[in-house]
RNA sequence: GCGGGCGUGGCGAAAUUGGUAAACGCAGCGGACUUAAAAUCCGCCGACCGUAUAGGUCUUGCCGGUUCAAUUCCGGCCGCCCGCACCA
């Protein structure tokens, strides 16, 4: 009988006969000369000094694919790095006085190190942080091209103020009209900021979606709903009468439903709209209702809550088609500035909205949409409006039209008459990407009095972050230095300043794959991109995987990347998360599950013996304490163990529950392998007894299952297999030392199957049956297809479509007598009580059915 | 409100071209081994009727449809989760 595995001494030795040969370094384009190439890579993490269960159950995902490609033969590139700029590296700095980069770098080697103990198939050579001056100096060499092409502008814009990280949002920051981290209110501020122009790209960040065939539905929608395009007519409504300074052109507004112009009721401005501002200079009411308007959260709750208001401007506009009639120009605070010009025609009856506003305030409401099925002499709107397609009336020259129709010929009419023209709207904005911090990469610009905003010279860069920086004030480090910003002018040398704004972090993590691919080496890019397969949170479905989409095609544009598609990423996985039970003190301190146990049939807290209430399975997070430290799973059951148990249990895009006892199922599993490498079969041809065969279908049919299963991405299917093919061969374990052939064939495949899974494992058993080298080096087993067919198939025969019976035959038997053998089978007859069958359904291989 | 997804035993789940529903694991029950416990091994384990290792009936959220056959396809409900949201 062999010994109990012992993970402990055997998984770190694996890991460093690993490193010494340095076998999962990936090969560049020349050495790997045809070999098909895999990128393998999962979302780089935040170095917050610890590893969790989700960042295990990522890495293992993506190790499976990883090992398996590289089984398989392809030439795999399995990067890691840290995203390592940001903002809680300044706040460590401010509570315990240590510099934001040595927290970080104390970091990374804390969590490099646990990672190291995952035995995941890395290629540490290409590692870097982001907070590398090397990673963020050409970075500033990208963000200096992009600017050539005008891909990055600076502009004056009302921006998203975060008032506790005293910064900057983008849009996408923004959640529920917070800051996506601090969760405070956002503040609307007027500042001067960076943008990158990723407008530029929305059709073809909207098209391209629809190729993106390896990702999630889920994402595409988003990414899709997030762009938001819209076709419809942009145009102008001159003012009839009175026309304010500065507006001699009119009102200019956006809809898609031009069709019902003629239910024009009102105008409709933002309070933002800089006519509003204008008349708010001169009127106390209209200042005030600006003000309340600002105060008015965007939470979800507001927005329900929220009364449509408005004030009449007293200005009025021409109707476009309409001689003679005018429309009154209102401020309301519905309209967004943020969304087309900030300024609506309002139909009443053709839109809820402006219905409600117009039944508040008795503005007309004039039907111009008939439903399909509606009679004109009765359909009314009351307190609905009918939003549908329909046939146009009340409508002049577009009566008797469809929606669709109504709609080419309203623009037509309004692009004849100059008024304007057919338009795209995207809901997408430009990406503001300037942040008051520190710890994040230095904008490399420098503000000359006489020759503005000056691009660092390349040969300057990167600029770097200056170490003797004070975080006892609030605002922005880099700002209140004593010299650092002080720099002459690239251009005219006379006294100038450093641009002190960092940029949003999500810029780092925009390209970081590419730089991983070949870091100066544009032809080893070319090489690998795109990332064959990707693995992460699915929180990442719009902020990061539109940014990396932007930039991609960005830095294809600007030369530095040979990406045609610009699609970063061909296969996309996001995965699940992983929950735990939640414990509560009866004073409601949530416990740690190390602080509770199970006592007869109630729980109680350890410390006291006091009783606890179990909670509901969440995500495991620091605040609820519901968390599990891998480090004390690694150091209690192994890496193996805990790798297996994250990809059992669960499909991988659905959360899983971490379990004790289901850990411990893993931990059993991994000794139940283990005895089966007791003796070491030799190698010879396998035999031909019904064990031998018997044992080789098990083994490779298991083989292929498993193969189909990590293809398709769903792990728990691989692994219940691998259970099987366990169970099946300790079934026969008695038999094995008689068929020594086909016993060491079957191990030699479960060992390579194994190995994606649980490599330190595979390789003891690997080691242990006598194979030569690496089985993390060995190729993929394929199944032989003779022995994944049976000669004989047990058929369920079903009378009227219930299963009464089975029958088995051989399989190439002929339709004719399969059906004549079921019809003749006892307890069949004994179900037909003499009546002649209607029908017979033969299908070959699966089922008879009976129809009587 | 709009969009997407999900709903199967006590629990996590399988059944990925419409063809034996519940593989595999967890929990549970019974047994073997042991002075004992742990570990390990063996057996049972959807519900109901039945003494049952006989047999039968029912069962994939609910109602209906297509089909010889539906967890799978179609229509309508109900519930849960996620995303977006005064986007004109």
């Amino acid at each position: 009988m062999t010994a109990r595995y012992d993970p402990s001494e055997a998984e770190p030795k694996w890991r460093a006969a690993w490193a010494e040969v340095d076998l999962f370094r990936a090969l560049s384009h020349a050495e790997a000369g045809d070999r098909p190439k895999a990128y393998v890579l999962e979302m780089f993490p935040y170095p917050s000094g610890r590893l969790h269960m989700g960042h295990v159950r990522n890495y293992a995902m993506g190790d499976v694919v990883a090992r398996y490609r590289r089984a398989k033969g392809y030439n795999v590139l399995h990067p890691m790095g840290w995203d390592a700029f940001g903002l809680p590296a300044e706040n460590a700095a401010m509570e315990r006085s240590v510099h934001p980069g040595e927290w970080t770098y104390k970091n990374i080697d804390a969590m490099r190190a646990q990672f190291q103990q995952l035995g995941l198939s890395l290629d540490w050579s290409r590692e870097f942080a982001t907070c590398d001056p090397e990673y963020y100096g050409a970075q500033q060499a990208l963000f200096l091209k992009m600017l050539e092409k005008d891909l990055v502008y600076r502009k004056a814009s009302k921006v998203n103020w975060d008032p506790v990280e005293n910064t900057v949002l983008a849009n996408e920051q923004v959640v529920d009209g917070k800051g996506w981290r601090s969760g405070a209110p956002v503040e609307q501020r007027e500042l001067t900021q960076w943008f990158f122009k990723i407008t530029a790209y929305a059709q073809d960040l909207l098209d391209a979606v629809k190729t993106l065939d390896r990702w999630p539905e889920k994402v595409r929608t988003m990414q899709a709903n997030w762009i938001g395009r819209s076709e419809g007519l942009q145009m102008r409504f001159p003012f009839a009468g009175d026309t304010p300074e500065g507006f001699e052109d009119g009102i200019e507004i956006f809809t898609t439903r031009p069709d019902t112009l003629f239910g024009a009721s009102f105008i409709a401005l933002s309070p933002d709209h800089p006519l509003t501002i204008a008349l708010a200079e001169e009127s106390e009411t209209l200042s005030a209702f600006r003000a309340d308007c600002a105060k008015v959260g965007t939470s979800e709750e507001a927005i329900e809550k929220a009364d449509k208001v408005g004030i009449d401007t007293g200005l009025r506009v021409a109707h476009p088609f309409i001689e003679g009639e005018t429309l009154p120009v209102w401020t309301a605070n519905f309209v967004l500035m943020g969304y087309g010009t900030g300024a609506i025609f309002a139909c009443p009856a053709g839109d809820q909205r402006d219905l409600d506003f117009a039944r508040k305030y008795d503005l007309p409401v004039k039907p111009v949409v008939l439903p399909a099925d509606a009679d004109a002499d009765t359909f009314i709107i009351e307190g609905e409006a009918y939003v549908g397609p329909g046939t146009l009336y009340n409508s002049g020259f577009l009566d008797g039209l469809s929606t669709e129709d109504g709609i080419a010929a309203a623009i037509n009419k309004i692009e004849s008459m100059g008024l304007g023209e057919r338009t795209v709207n995207f809901r997408l904005r430009d990406w503001g990407v300037s942040r008051q911090r520190y710890w994040g990469c230095p904008i490399p610009i420098v503000h000359c009095e006489t020759c503005g905003a000056v691009p660092v010279p390349g040969d300057q860069l990167p600029v770097r972050l200056p170490e003797d920086v004070t975080f006892d004030a609030p605002g922005n480090p880099l700002d209140r230095h004593p010299s650092w910003k002080h720099v002459p002018c690239p251009v005219c040398e006379k006294d100038a300043v450093r641009e002190t704004d960092t940029l949003d972090t999500f810029a780092d993590s925009s390209w970081y794959f590419a730089r991983f691919a070949g870091a100066e080496d544009l032809e080893e890019r070319a090489y690998w991109l795109p990332v064959d397969q990707y693995v992460g949170g699915v929180e990442h479905a719009v902020l990061h995987l539109l940014y990396a989409r932007f930039f991609t095609r960005a830095m294809r544009d600007i030369g530095e990347l040979d990406l045609p598609s610009g699609e970063p990423f061909a296969g996309l996985f996001t995965q699940g998360m992983v929950t735990h039970e939640t414990y509560r003190a009866e004073d409601g301190r949530w416990l740690q599950p190390t602080d509770v146990e199970h006592a007869g049939d109630s729980w109680i807290e350890i410390a006291s013996g006091a009783p606890i209430t179990v909670g509901g399975v969440e995500k495991m997070s620091k605040s609820k304490k519901n968390t599990v430290d891998p480090d004390s799973i690694v150091a209690t059951y192994g890496a193996d163990t805990a790798r297996l148990f994250m990809l059992s249990d669960s499909p991988p895009e659905r959360d899983v529950e971490w379990t004790q006892a289901g850990v411990e199922g893993a931990a059993r599993f991994q000794q139940r392998v283990w005895s089966l490498y007791g003796a070491s079969p030799s190698i010879t041809e396998p035999e031909t007894s019904n064990a031998a065969i018997s044992i080789r279908k098990l083994s490779h049919k298991s083989a292929a299952a498993i193969e189909k299963s990590i293809e398709d991405f769903r792990f728990n299917a691989g692994v219940a297999a691998l259970y099987e093919w366990v169970n099946g061969l300790k079934k026969m374990d008695a038999e094995l030392s008689a068929i020594p052939g086909a016993a060491h064939e079957a191990l030699s495949m479960l060992a390579r199957c194994l190995t994606p899974f649980m490599p330190h494992l595979a390789e003891s058993c690997w080691a242990q049956l006598g194979e030569a080298g690496f089985v993390s080096a060995a190729p993929w087993p394929e199944a032989d297809p003779t022995l994944l067919q049976d000669d004989s198939v047990t058929l369920p025969i079903q009378v009227n479509g219930k299963r009464r019976s089975e029958i088995t035959v051989p399989k190439s038997m002929d339709k004719a007598d399969v059906e004549a053998l079921a019809l003749a089978d006892e307890t069949v007859v004994g179900f037909m009580d003499g009546a002649a069958p209607k029908k017979v359904i033969v299908v070959p291989g699966r089922i008879v059915n009976i129809v009587i």
